[in-house]
DNA sequence: ATAAAAAAGTGTTATAAAGTGCGTTAAAAG
DNA sequence: CTTTTAACGCACTTTATAACACTTTTTTAT
């Protein structure tokens, strides 16, 4: 599930999957999406089930004494929006306020949809197109230094 | 697969692999097709399904808090487009607007394919004309420093 | 606490745009 | 001259999206 979706967003917060991806979800057997915020950038994070439930897991069971690895289960876990979700239907999925709100999307009535393998991001356009040509946003957070216990992982 | 190949692109923005592939690809048992931007150039990449998930596979994986990992996982992976191929028919291609806006191919009804062995380039024929005698291109990136994890990948 | 009103969420349909398949013609190769 | 390949055009199918109607939930006022 690779590439880029420049995709409508209505008015009541739906956006649908685009058809090509269809075969994808279903031969994967989901039926369910997960949409939560990305802890480095103003975008979302979409998961399927299956690798949410490990991505999860594994997050939820680390030490939270360490301030970043606290800090990104509240982001990770505390944010995440779990969608029913019919691979044979309209693919549809509403995306909350409060993450439209983070993504900056509110006001927009078209977002894009970054297919990265076994994730998608959702960007919006113009945050899109500065990272891409070299900007950055005012609210990305680039000075992490990561505990040994999160290094192998990649969310 | 090698060789350079000035061919149509319709009014779909479809593009057919000349005739004299078909073998290669019959033999390698190819039924899928991945374009994708190339991330130094403006131009596109074109790989076989099978070298694809490798390369994919692989990409994914690496820690993407490098920014420089986490730009070429956007690029590469981000904007892949996935085609089903028949080699035994037409072996046509759609590209899509996107990609045809990064490889400066909007307008365009002609492009150029060159054989790399196991990938294609796609590339607006004036660009290619340009690079082939020396010249540079406006967009092009040329300071990159590769991080470790990457040495040893070719895309 | 209850009823009314507003807001939020879900589902359906219609239509324009995008994508696909295939036959025909033109050009090139053998 | 015959065969193969490339390019074009057209018809059909699928997809995306906006508009609308309905249901459920939340809020407000009495």
């Amino acid at each position: 599930m690779f590439g880029f979706n420049n995709i409508s967003i209505d008015k009541k917060s739906r956006f649908s999957f685009p058809a090509k991806y269809r075969d994808a979800f279903i031969n994967s057997n989901e039926n369910q999406i997960v949409i939560t915020k990305d802890p480095q950038y103003p975008a979302l994070k979409v998961y399927l089930g299956s690798e949410w439930n490990q991505i999860s897991t594994k997050l939820s069971s680390l030490q939270g004494l360490d301030p970043i690895v606290r800090n990104l289960q509240w982001t990770i876990l505390g944010n995440a929006s779990v969608c029913d979700f019919e691979p044979s239907g309209r693919m549809q999925v509403l995306i909350s306020a409060d993450l439209k709100k983070y993504a900056q999307i509110e006001e927009a009535n078209r977002i894009c949809l970054i297919g990265m393998g076994n994730k998608f991001e959702i960007w919006n356009q113009e945050n899109w197109e500065q990272r891409q040509t070299g900007g950055s946003l005012a609210t990305e957070i680039l000075d992490i230094v990561l505990p040994e216990s999160i290094k192998d992982m990649s969310f």
